[in-house]
DNA sequence: TGCTTATATGCCCATCTGTGCATATTATAC
DNA sequence: GTATAATATGCACAGATGGGCATATAAGCA
């Protein structure tokens, strides 16, 4: 029961909730830099809400070179394919939406080659 | 987007995990006497979690006499029936549900007629 | 090797959360 | 009214949680 009740201790955070809704739209590996610019959140607040996502089983991540990307991990059971069905169901913040389409344009032929736009010690 | 959040926070739970399935899988009003027999849990510990179930919109209230029933609310939005759709998945405890059906036999007509058997000081 | 960038993590602190206990509230019966 | 039963709630306390900050780790590059 444990399993269950922290799936959803994870999605109890606006943050959490957050990050998965743009991972769900794009529908794409981000790495944090990405996130956080989508987001305005610092850098170790990304990094931290993400590592809770990952524990969760929510979601995964795929190193290249010094980038780590993460992506919503495909549903394996009626539990966790309803916990996605859900998250879609909630209205998305837009303005997260339109500050992550600015940043994925940055990106040239799927690489990342812009660093970290928002400055990591002033965003909350 | 706090609204969702709270709902799964109100889902994060164990204890209230356990109270939402035996009212699910009774599809009948429970006073707060049948949830604390069923889950061997303290009084006051039922009527508080009950309570956080009542604010996130999942559990509603029927007076009658000096008895209060609780069941499930009927969803009324996507969201709302996709969580509930979630929560039917979710395994169920056979113990609380086994306790379930020996108090439930104690019913006289569907009036209650025994009072609390769990000593209200002793459960956890 | 040394520097820079991307990400992770340990520590501190304020706040929140669940439990236990005691007590309050409400309704019913005598 | 008084006693009793069902439920609610305020308080205290221990443990968890999130944010901020500093720093660690790891990889790429000069």
């Amino acid at each position: 029961m444990e399993k269950f009740t922290d799936v959803f201790r994870a999605l109890s955070d606006k943050t959490r909730l957050r990050i998965l809704q743009i991972l769900i739209s794009v529908k794409k590996e981000l790495c944090i830099c990405e996130i956080m610019d989508s987001l305005q959140l610092a850098q170790y607040n990304v990094s931290k809400h993400i590592r809770e996502l990952k524990i969760a089983g929510l979601v995964k991540e795929h190193k290249e070179g010094r980038f780590v990307f993460y992506s919503i991990v495909e549903p394996k059971n009626t539990f966790h394919k309803n916990i996605l069905q859900t998250l879609k169901v909630i209205p998305k913040n837009n303005e997260d939406i339109k500050r992550l389409k600015k940043r994925l344009v940055l990106r040239i032929n799927g690489k990342i080659v812009v660093s970290c736009i928002t400055n990591r010690r002033k965003c909350r």
